[in-house]
DNA sequence: AGTTAATATAAGGATAACCTAATTACGAGA
DNA sequence: TCTCGTAATTAGGTTATCCTTATATTAACT
């Protein structure tokens, strides 16, 4: 009831893709942003230098972008909401993926601390998303996990399921319906010519999984055994 | 990730603010909303008018403003929204009353039916938020309930506390720590000159509220016996 | 009927985010 | 070294929502 005025859920947009496409603390084009938030170059490039003047990251012309501590720790707390918003609106609601995801883009940008926190005790302080993100911490820093895309993998090569890149949406009750998800155990059993297909046994199933869809799933690698 | 921009969450509090305001269906003259939302007269006046244009109020010059069939849908269903909510935050999150009506005022506008619905459900579908104010259904009219401040009730009288009034935030744990709550039984002992503060049994136990308190707290009046 | 207080409107601005089109700066490879 | 595509910036607009400061209405009360 109180205050009318929107904060800066924009600015929060921007810091959260930012540390989305930056896995690694790579620098990020302005470009990726705009693209990645549906806007011109124009408008990311008027965000980006706002957000440098507050403090919140580095623009290095021609390069790219950078979060700063504050910066990542910012966009740290929008993940850590988002990702508890997910656990909540799939274990607790019952809600399919699809919409989970739209859902926690919108709560996100509303959950005070306290709110937050009090989510977080509720879930039972989850480790990881339903996706298999990490949920940041309330204080500290995030760790960074080693990932490959099933797709990187090669005939024989196996390994563990630890996160599903979830732009799309769509993607996500497909895989769920194929026994794809955070900890299942996959191998390669063979491709398909002209990078095609994969068949990969899913926890002891097969399935036949497209390249474009294998390079969403990110896994841990798990003693390959690359002979086969 | 998606939508960047606002639908119209200020075109949401409007509707919200004069659905509270009108709780029998008379005019709202929009000077309340202004005050109610906390802006200027002539900001009000202009979205009373783009309101009227699509159809979701319509207004009588110096007179007020009434929601049309449309626009009452529309203020019930983020009345909905907020009070649903307020559920949640009580009874699952256990916040305190304080705070779960200014996290409810930013949830209400980021749920969509689906999301309302299968909160509806997980809260077994509650009747009435914590404050006592009726959960509008998912499609259908919202009950009218007959109420009388407290501050109206003469000495012998009594009734069954309904709701609170919830603008101020800061009442609702004073009245909660003073067992007035929706359910409760109110009997009017006395009354200070000046029409001062009441002596007022609650439930049994005897308690002093003033009379400004005791205008939030809405009652519904049970055989009154008024000749103490 | 006439004054006054409340209400409405008009005029002119501010701000945050977006846009397109045109121009300028850079840097990597022929 | 020069050229050319990518990146950045400049200039000029749009929209929604708010503002203040007038000025014009109207309702309501003496």
């Amino acid at each position: 009831m109180k205050e009318l005025h929107k904060f800066a859920e924009s600015e929060e947009m921007y810091l959260k893709t930012i540390a989305e496409i930056s896995r690694h603390g790579d620098l990020v084009p302005v470009t990726n942003i705009a693209e990645q938030l549906g806007i011109s170059t124009v408008s990311a490039s008027e965000m980006v230098h706002r957000l440098q003047d507050r403090g919140l990251l580095e623009h290095t012309p021609y390069k790219g972008v950078r979060l700063t501590a504050e910066g990542r720790k910012r966009a740290e707390g929008i993940l850590r909401r988002h990702r508890l918003w997910e656990c909540f609106l799939t274990e607790h609601l019952g809600l399919p993926w699809k919409q989970v995801h739209d859902f926690a883009c919108q709560l996100e940008h509303v959950s005070e601390d306290a709110l937050t926190d009090a989510l977080d005790e509720h879930l039972c302080f989850p480790s990881f998303c339903p996706h298999g993100n990490p949920i940041p911490p309330a204080q500290g820093v995030l760790e960074v996990r080693e990932t490959t895309p099933l797709s990187d993998l090669d005939v024989g090569q196996e390994g563990v399921v630890l996160c599903i890149r979830e732009e799309n949406g769509e993607i996500l009750d497909y895989l769920d319906a194929r026994a794809v998800r955070p900890g299942s155990r996959v191998r390669i059993e063979e491709i398909a010519p002209y990078d095609g297909p994969r068949s990969v046994l899913v926890d002891g199933e097969q399935q036949v999984l497209g390249r474009e869809v294998a390079e969403h799933i990110l896994i841990e690698l798990v003693h390959g055994n690359e002979t086969e």
